[in-house]
DNA sequence: TACTTTCTCTACTGCTTTAGTAGAGATTAG
DNA sequence: CTAATCTCTACTAAAGCAGTAGAGAAAGTA
């Protein structure tokens, strides 16, 4: 799973918009400020928030005193539907969703796992909210996953030449 | 996670080489039968095998009895192996590793999140064999996944406009 | 009204990756 | 020595990714 640079700012964004939520709801916060605060090139940014303003997670208001906020509590807005809506759907094969890919004979079980493996990425990425992330407390779930030993180990793919 | 053309016929071909270990260890599979009995464009094919070739994975002979086979049993090749080989590392975010990745601010347990999908990613593909994908009989853990009540179903990402 | 701030929209650009294709060369068996 | 098959280098077209530019529209303020 690649996740695209647009992805990555967007989560980081909303972020910056989630904790500013906490404090206020109604406080409306400047795409210069994200745009500081998370290190995101500006013009970049700006057509992401517009991405996100057309999928209904915030609210953009012009002029002097405008600026973006959520739509709507950061405890409602799951991961799992802010890369959907900015990368396309959480798993695809050649373009095509798993239950879409057409297998013969022995590589007819192979759909399979990728239904499976897009299940996995939903069990994580359905049950995180952005209000998990701010305060870095997860379920159980999640949880579970970075007390594996060596989770934070990456596992080189070791080329023979 | 996109499963690129590249690894989708790089599993597929060693699938169909799985198949044949189990009939006969030793016997030579061309790599034109691999490309009708999949579909997979040969010249794009003959590339990929050769890079499973330096990976270790199979075995190739030139002339005229020659052709490809697996190096070792296919109960001991699991797709992430393969998945590393072919694309890399199994999650990554804008190209660097979960790990060395840096946030800030709200953002600090962005990192957990991508750890841990990571770790789930794994969690099901290292325990994914080529034996088992040709049998279609896989372990608790994607048995488990699949049986999900939708597993199947797609979760479309609805753009309000 | 005029002005400033800030978001919005269209367009463009450079770069890299993806998915292939072409063809000559090297091995091997018979 | 010939036919079959893998190997290696090079090339290409199209798409996607990351980012930039600049004019336009809305909102508040003097």
């Amino acid at each position: 799973m690649q996740v695209s640079a647009k992805v990555d700012y967007g989560m980081r964004a909303l972020l910056f918009l989630a904790q500013s939520y906490q404090e206020d709801p109604s406080a409306l916060v400047k795409g210069d400020a994200i745009s500081k605060g998370q290190t995101i090139p500006i013009k970049f940014l700006e057509g992401i928030l517009t991405e996100l303003r057309n999928a209904g997670f915030i609210i953009s208001q012009r002029g002097a005193v405008g600026g973006y906020r959520l739509s709507r509590a950061p405890q409602k807005i799951s991961l799992a539907e802010v890369i959907r809506v900015l990368d396309g759907p959480l798993a695809a094969v050649r373009g095509l969703r798993p239950e879409n890919v057409n297998y013969e004979g022995s590589a007819a079980h192979l759909q399979d796992v990728w239904v499976g493996v897009r299940t996995a990425l939903r069990d994580v990425l359905e049950n995180v909210s952005l209000a998990d992330v701010v305060s870095g407390e997860f379920g159980t779930q999640l949880t579970e996953l970075l007390s594996q030993p060596d989770a934070w180990v990456s596992r080189p793919a070791y080329e023979s030449n």
